[in-house]
DNA sequence: AAGTGTTTCAACCGCCCGTCC
DNA sequence: CGGACGGGCGGTTGAAACACT
């Protein structure tokens, strides 16, 4: 309503004083927004920033500090388990960004909005037809899903081989995970050069332990790359291991058996029928995909309008959708 | 090397909801 | 009970980065 619009305009102006800066953040601005929660927390995001000595929003500074200089947050390319998962929740919740970045640990709804909007999207553009449609629905679950869990599974079996033969392979992304539930919830660690830049730690007068080298910090976009080290420099939230990846996506979705931490415990979900389509129904169970069964079918299975299924390959792979993320190297 | 088109993503907008007084 | 306020969410925008010619 313009009526909630003219007030939130209003009382940010009051709180702010009229003088409220937009756009990019700068580097002093982060700093400031990051010495201050290091010191007092989260807390009235309007407050604080008063307080902080931003002259900026609230809303502004919750927006910076959530999808970018949280400690915890995961940077990089989104891997094949999340990219599963993305699509896997979206199909139960639709567009509920946030509530689909909850069970992805480190990941914004910013972020996840982002990969569906440029990535998903892109690719139910190629096949000309909706991303909502039942038929792109259909190329999600029978044909892209199933891939996924295939790469999942071929890069869990090389990582495998190669580990026994003793090479110094760099690790993938996925780190093991806590052995309650199905994941930890990251850790909120102290500020310190493995997940900030130096010059935000030793601001925030957190030790640096000589973790992952700083990256430059350039301050017009106030680090829209600069704070990104690619793979993730941030602390990394435990994740299941790269082998368990396809088990421990179906253990995700059975909202039965989570229990505790960021697991996937939502009534909706409970109350959620399977996203089963054309009585097909996609398996929890073994199989030669530990974990999961999907249908063995054939795009003529199902209703998909002519499209062209090896083009539709061809742009994944060009997309480099299916590549597990390596490590920072 | 320069120009142009495309992609990515941080930041903002508009609306809504919950809480407080 | 109702208005004010704070904060959260999904959608949109625009600039920077990148790719291509």
């Amino acid at each position: 309503m313009d009526m909630a619009h003219e007030r939130d305009a209003s009382s940010e102006e009051e709180v702010m004083g009229g003088d409220l800066r937009r756009g990019p953040w700068t580097v002093e601005e982060d700093l400031l927004l990051v010495n201050y929660i290091a010191a007092h927390g989260e807390g009235r995001w309007n407050s604080l920033a008063r307080s902080a000595g931003l002259k900026r929003t609230g809303k502004s500074c919750r927006l910076r500090w959530l999808n970018y200089l949280r400690p915890d947050l995961r940077r990089g390319n989104i891997t094949p388990q999340e990219q599963l998962l993305i699509l896997e929740l979206h199909s139960r919740w639709g567009n509920r960004w946030s509530k689909i970045a909850q069970h992805l640990p480190g990941r914004t709804d910013n972020e996840i909005k982002n990969y569906w909007r440029t990535r998903v999207q892109k690719h139910a553009k190629q096949l000309k037809c909706d991303v909502n449609s039942q038929q792109f629905k259909d190329v999600m679950r029978y044909l892209w899903m199933p891939r996924l869990v295939e790469r999942i599974q071929a890069a869990a079996a090389g990582q495998q081989q190669q580990q026994e033969g003793g090479a110094d392979t760099p690790p993938l992304s996925w780190q093991h995970g806590g052995s309650d539930g199905l994941y930890e919830s990251p850790e909120l660690p102290a500020p310190d050069a493995s997940c900030w830049p130096a010059e935000y730690c030793a601001a925030a007068g957190g030790a640096q332990s000589g973790g992952t080298p700083a990256p430059e910090l350039s301050s017009t976009t106030a680090g829209s790359s600069s704070l990104s080290t690619d793979s993730g420099a941030g602390a990394q939230p435990s994740w299941p291991t790269q082998a368990d990846g396809a088990e421990w996506f179906t253990t995700a979705c059975d909202a039965s058996s989570a229990t505790g931490g960021v697991a996937m415990r939502d009534t909706e979900l409970e109350l959620a029928q399977p996203p089963c389509q054309g009585g097909q129904t996609w398996t929890m169970s073994e199989s030669s995909l530990p974990g999961l069964t999907f249908p063995d079918l054939a795009v003529a299975d199902f209703e998909i309008g002519g499209f062209d299924v090896d083009s539709f390959w061809t742009s994944m792979e060009d997309d480099q959708l299916w590549c597990p993320t390596q490590a920072a190297v």
